[in-house]
RNA sequence: GGGCGAUUAGCUCAGUUGGUUAGAGCGCUGGUCUCACAUACCAGAGGUCACAGGUUCGAAUCCCGUAUCGCCCA
């Protein structure tokens, strides 16, 4: 067999990601014999391509699921994307100006939306690419897409039914108005800073050249919509002022100063400004008194009418300056301080928030937040780490009203009609034809769109068909586990938890697990502006997809954030490079020896004589020799069961790594679960296991005894990768492929097809093998002290040593059973195991299990160094008896520590005494 | 203002229910191109577990406080 001597991933990954798909190996449908396990994965936003956060995510998803898909579930992962509203309709409309088009206005409606389609229909596919890329199990002949016909009409339905409940409704209020945007947005879209700022104080003159009021602001734009002065009813500074009027200045206007017990006095001058178009706070104590609510900026926060035509035009914060400097120069600038305040800004823009009178839709959502804080109380969902349980309460327990529209064309229209004779609204499920009051068909549909998170809140459900009642839904809904980061538990899953359990009345998942983020190398969030992002697919090209995948899961701990260095990705494609090796070696050594085996076999079975003829008879053709044959492979196969020690230790060492996988897994401990197996792999496998057979499959073995080792290696490799699968799932398959090619290892009839569906290997049926464990231990322990003298006193590599042990130690029969082994891995003469009575001349003295161990370094000793050695050793075991020591003349621990602690501490003393009094000894010979 | 997280080796981070000689990867030091792998092998150095108290026979781990950094909410 040829095997490339250098791993190429890229070429090894194309080739699996294109076959798994042809395949249809992923591909799931409700199968009542089966138990499903389901992962709905976090639609991504057209717009953008695949980032590390996906990476990560999908790493996860991707782990569980093929975990699980080997383990017998119906494994299904439920692939989609999102249309992203606002995010797309921004990134289309900036692709028209910078190709010269003409802009979403001039274009109309429809053929913007067209548009839109076209770069949506262009990354959904790079986006696809990207996950195969990654190595993703998806589904991907049920992907959704949000703005599909099925999930369009599910949205529809959930708005009308919402709307028929007496949950949506429509209305002039306060929202957070974004200028740059042009919308709308919801409290969850708005970031807010600590910022430095100023409070002006500004002098509103009495109407008769009085003194008037003296109010504070962070806003004085905003001052042109002012309808009200207001002071507090308890106020006695101000008592004259209620019910007077005052100037507004620079607008001519004359405004009422009244009463409300929201003010806080100590703020400011205890006077403050009602703009109730402007501000969320003044628009309720404008509706409690009636006041007049004129909305002075237009949708891009520019002065409009009713204020003054100087200010009209312009920009807020020029308006401001102008209005600063016009107050100046009128004498009514009272005073300017430093003021720390609280600014929202845009989420997606950047921008400051314009607080804005506006009529919208509105969902309430005390009425769904309720079961949905009850499902996570009572433990059916559970969130990992639980700690952000927490935090869904918090924003749960103190939930206000979703605004839901939004002033954009890329989205789901609201389902609304205006009738233009009667002035009703009719929402309806289908297209509607005609006024449901009056009949008329002068009607108008809603201009706005739906938020973008109104579809994927329904997401889990949704994809599956809902609202018809589909297999789907009874099969694979409630899904296992939702994989996502923090940063979006408001936005998405405390909503799809509230959807779910309101219109199906089921949890979304058991279970939600909450990734950390991924930031640059100094802890910064990554970004386009900062240039620090990490692409996830220039790194797949550099390291390969598994390489990525695994230092991604081996650097995620608990959900904490992850500050990645792209050199990070070495570890990875180390690892890759140490498994293709030791693959390379077994099966090379493999592809020689066993057609060659396989051939003696057939010649064997065609000289043997045919049992049922009289002996020396001439052995007839045919049948009797395919028994033979038959015979003669199944002796072969059971001959390449474990045999020699380190056999049986590498099958033990596999089962326990096999039972701490699925017991990390089962915590979502995703890195302890892979560094498991890296270690065996790597610490085991590798380092011990294949050095330890070498004697026993070089050139000069027993071909038969090679042969069977051989056999025996290519199945503990094949249960590696099985095992490693889920975690590195392209070089995995590669080796698993190539491992199914090596003629003469007798493959079991129900191997599989593709290691993504093999058969996982349940720890709990398997046996494992303390004694092996037990002697193997031994063996590294007594190699390991060898060459620690060896390494410390400088020995050359090339030379050869002995070893010298009591007569009487207990391991001599071991040593000897598996001396082979022991030489070649301590270097060691071929006669080099001496039985002593006391020490050889001239020797390094080590122990192993307490007891002495000798090498005779005639001529090679560096007395110093090998006194330096043993001084550091004894200087350990002080350190080590100092703290034994201690505790046990503590006669409070002696007294209170539970008997089993205390006498581990006392048999560690007497084993450090006995250690140190032998170093000691064999220091004072060196002297001597 | 409320909440959460972090602080362990030069760097990035692990460390279950309190009892280990506190670990890993990278980096560092010394030695090896040993017929799978130099993306490797062998050996080694390196930590007062942020600080200060407390509980306990015993604390990196539990409790109180302080400091620094970061995040979320208001």
């Amino acid at each position: 067999m040829d095997i490339p001597k250098t791993y190429d991933p890229n070429k090894v990954e194309a080739k699996y990601a294109k076959w798994w798909q042809e395949k249809g190996f992923f591909k799931t449908a409700p199968d009542p014999d089966k138990e499903p396990f389901t992962i709905m994965m976090p639609p991504p936003n057209v717009t953008g391509v695949l980032h590390m956060g996906h990476a990560l995510q999908d790493t996860i998803q991707d782990t569980l699921i093929r975990y699980h898909r080997m383990q017998g579930f119906e494994a299904h992962w439920q692939a989609g994307k999102d249309h992203a509203g606002i995010a797309t309709q921004t990134v289309v409309e900036k692709e028209l100006k910078k190709n010269r088009q003409p802009d979403r206005r001039t274009l109309g409606r429809d053929k913007f939306i067209e548009e839109v389609w076209k770069v949506v229909e262009r990354n959904q596919n790079v986006i696809t690419r990207q996950k195969m890329a990654m190595g993703d199990s998806a589904d991907w002949s049920r992907e959704r897409f949000t703005l599909d016909e099925g999930l369009s009409r599910a949205v529809r339905e959930v708005f009308v039914r919402l709307y028929e409940d007496g949950l949506i409704y429509r209305g002039p209020y306060i929202v957070n108005w974004s200028p740059a945007l042009g919308s709308a947005i919801s409290d969850e879209e708005v970031d807010h800073r600590d910022e430095e700022g100023h409070l002006w104080h500004i002098r509103y003159p009495g109407v008769n050249g009085g003194e008037g009021a003296v109010v504070a602001t962070t806003r004085p734009e905003t001052m042109l919509g002012d309808t009200a002065v207001m002071v507090h009813p308890e106020d006695e500074r101000y008592q004259h002022l209620i019910g007077k009027e005052v100037e507004l200045p620079l607008t001519g206007r004359r405004i009422p100063v009244i009463a409300d017990d929201y003010v806080d006095r100590e703020f400011g001058t205890g006077t403050v400004k009602v703009t109730p178009a402007h501000d969320p706070n003044d628009f309720e104590v404008g509706k409690r008194h009636n006041l007049p609510m004129p909305v002075i900026m237009d949708t891009h926060a520019q002065i409009q009418a009713p204020a003054p035509e100087k200010y009209i035009g312009m920009d807020r914060f020029k308006a401001r300056d102008a209005i600063i400097k016009d107050l100046e120069e009128q004498g009514l600038l009272v005073k300017v301080e430093k003021h720390q305040h609280a600014v929202g800004y845009c989420h997606r823009t950047k921008v400051p928030i314009e607080p804005y009178l506006s009529t919208q839709w509105f969902l309430k959502m005390k009425p769904l937040a309720d079961p949905a804080i009850e499902a996570v109380r009572n433990g059916e969902i559970q969130f990992v780490p639980n700690r952000w349980e927490k935090v869904y309460f918090q924003w749960l327990e103190n939930i206000r009203d979703w605004c839901i529209s939004r002033q954009l064309w890329w989205g789901h229209r609201i389902p609304a009609w205006y009738c233009d004779n009667c002035d009703e609204m009719t929402v309806s499920r289908e297209d509607p034809g005609e006024c449901s009051a009056c009949g008329s068909k002068n009607i108008r549909q809603d201009e706005d769109v739906l938020d973008t998170w109104f579809s994927s809140w329904i997401w889990p459900f949704s994809t599956l068909g809902w609202p018809d009642e589909t297999d789907e839904i009874g099969y694979y809904h409630p899904t296992d586990v939702l994989v996502s980061g923090y940063d979006i538990i408001f936005f998405w899953i405390a909503r799809m938890i509230m959807a779910d359990l309101y219109f199906t009345g089921h949890i979304p998942y058991k279970t939600v697990y909450i990734t950390g983020m991924i930031k640059d190398k100094q802890g910064r969030w990554m970004s386009k502006s900062l240039g620090n992002g990490i692409d996830p697919l220039e790194m797949i090209e550099q390291y390969g997809a598994d390489a990525v995948r695994y230092s991604l899961t081996v650097l995620t701990t608990e959900g904490q954030d992850i500050n990645l260095d792209p050199t990070r990705f070495e570890m990875g494609r180390n690892f890759t490079n140490k498994l293709w090796n030791a693959f390379r070696f077994v099966a090379s050594q493999a592809s020689e020896l066993l057609p060659q085996q396989l051939e003696e076999m057939h010649n064997t079975a065609r000289s043997m004589p045919d049992p049922l003829s009289p002996a020396g008879f001439p052995t007839p053709q045919g049948p009797t020799e395919e028994a033979n044959l038959r015979r003669l492979i199944t002796e072969a196969i059971e001959a390449s069961g474990p045999s020699a020690l380190e056999d049986r230790w590498i099958r033990a060492r596999y089962v326990e790594t096999v039972h701490e996988v699925e017991d990390r897994l089962s915590r979502y401990k995703m890195n302890e679960a892979l560094l498991a197996i890296y270690r065996f792999t790597w610490n085991e496998f590798c380092d011990w296991y294949i050095e330890s057979i070498k004697p026993r499959i070089s050139y000069d073995a027993n071909a038969n005894e090679a042969a069977a080792t051989l056999r025996f290696a290519c199945n503990i490799l094949e249960d590696l990768v099985c095992m490693l699968h889920p975690f590195m799932p392209f070089i995995t398959e590669e080796i698993y492929q190539l491992l199914g090619q090596i003629e003469g290892r007798f493959l079991p009839s129900d191997r599989s097809e593709t290691v993504s569906l093999a058969r996982w290997h349940n720890a709990d049926v398997q046996k494992t093998d303390d004694k092996a464990i037990e002697e193997y231990s031994y063996v590294q322990e007594l190699v390991s002290a060898v060459r620690n003298v060896r390494g410390e006193l400088l020995v050359a590599p090339s030379k050869n040593v002995k070893i010298a042990l009591h007569e009487k130690d207990p391991r001599i029969k071991l040593i000897k059973r598996e001396w082979s082994t022991i030489q070649r891995l301590a270097k060691l003469e071929d006669d080099g195991l001496l039985l002593v009575k006391e020490k050889p001349a001239l020797s390094a003295t080590t122990l192993v299990e307490g007891r002495q161990l000798f090498v005779p370094l005639e001529g090679l000793i560096d007395i110093d160094a090998e006194k330096a050695r043993v001084e550091k050793e004894v200087g350990k075991l002080d350190g080590l008896l100092m703290g034994v020591q201690k505790k046990l003349e503590n006669k409070k621990f002696v007294d209170n520590a539970p008997g089993d602690v205390v006498k581990k501490e006392r048999d560690k003393l007497n084993d450090y005494e006995e250690k140190k009094a032998k170093l000691v000894k064999h220091l004072e010979d060196l002297l001597g």
